[in-house]
DNA sequence: TGTTGACACGAACATGCGTTCTCTCCTATG
DNA sequence: CATAGGAGAGAACGCATGTTCGTGTCAACA
């Protein structure tokens, strides 16, 4: 009873595999003829093993009511955002809305403690040019951004500098009528600039590099 | 035959809140009951029209066997990283050998698509400190690392340098007896160092932000 | 050597669950 | 008014699938 026997590790594998090729569990009976095994009984009883052991859970009488515990719950916070567009310094991002009809080819998941309430008006870009490595935004990262056009002092913001005809992405302070802009480089200097200057376009939510 | 009626949409949500609840899909006798339908015919009917569509698929004669065309394959590649430490300038990188028994706490959560091959030997550590601005790498970030002893030249890779007693992440090349660590951030320059100096701890994979 | 318990067989058995057939009830169309 | 087709009801049918039961094997053990 203590050690998880070669045959129900297999089994476990298999659901797994199973689940990940068709949104549906199996049956007892699809476990039996992919393994090997002579009787469903079998299977049964290995199952009640692995449930015992808390691995799996099992909904009796229910067709295929096998449910994995681990990944399961977890796979569930995860919020799947589309890549939009690109952002790069000399042009204006894109919003959401300029791309109602074109569907998104390109999406990033990512899990819900990354980007916190559940990614409603979360957009993605993937960031072109070396422009904002001030911001320590590389080249190729994809940015995701929360659509706003306000936002409260200290947020980091996407924003586009009129008169500079500029986008960049910078710590956002508002200090009387001027604007100062922090790069999240410590060891660069802000900017300032009027207000009136600044287009906020979205809240910088979270960066995320892939180095395949 | 064009428009989804009302009732089919509702199918369709219960399914999708089915699901989200419940790890494997509904009966269409578990739709029925839930929408108040007189029949099983009706629901299959519905289902049938919704098929048509395209927005289901079904298998014939297998139980609870319906399944989503929009979410469903593409929710479920997604790989569950442990957070297992700090990295910081002064310190040696936990590898995750180190902590074998103790559970970890904190996960991150990634598209497959973001780190490629499914997370096998991928550990995460939470970096700590500035010291990795040339790397664009900031405090609080996320690093996700493959874990290996060498590495192919050009690789982003995280060392530790052992005259200096540091850890760094930085580009890596071989060039004759010497160790050229090139920063990830394309304005500061090089260091080198004697290849026997440096050792290899992982490779970086991601990296991710999480401005909340 | 006999007992016990984990593990495995096969074959019924009893439902779960998809499918199908026959009938209504509409609303639109002519 | 007659007809046709979409949408739904109700019941029966039958394969799909979980469950149970009687046996058999093999190692550990007293």
């Amino acid at each position: 009873m203590k050690t998880v026997s070669r045959r129900q590790q297999a089994i476990l594998q298999f659901i797994e595999r199973f689940l990940d090729e068709n949104d549906y569990p199996p049956t007892i009976r699809d476990i039996q003829s992919e393994l090997g095994i002579s009787s469903t009984s079998v299977v049964d009883y290995n199952l009640k093993a692995l449930e015992a052991r808390g691995l799996i859970r099992r909904n009796s009488k229910i067709s295929r009511g096998i449910e994995l515990m681990n990944r399961g719950s977890t796979r569930r916070n995860v919020v799947t955002i589309p890549v939009i567009g690109q952002i790069a310094a000399g042009q204006p991002i894109p919003v959401p809305g300029d791309l109602e009809g074109s569907d998104v080819t390109e999406t990033v998941e990512l899990g819900s403690d990354l980007v916190r309430n559940s990614g409603q008006g979360l957009f993605a870009l993937r960031v072109k040019g070396h422009s904002m490595v001030d911001a320590l935004i590389n080249d190729g990262d994809v940015v995701i951004l929360k659509q706003q056009e306000t936002c409260e002092n200290g947020e980091t913001v996407a924003v586009w500098l009129k008169d500079q005809r500029e986008t960049t992405l910078k710590r956002f302070y508002l200090e009387g009528d001027q604007v100062r802009l922090q790069p999240a480089n410590v060891t660069m200097d802000p900017i300032f600039t009027p207000a009136e200057n600044v287009e906020v376009q979205g809240r910088l939510v979270t960066v995320v590099r892939s180095d395949l």
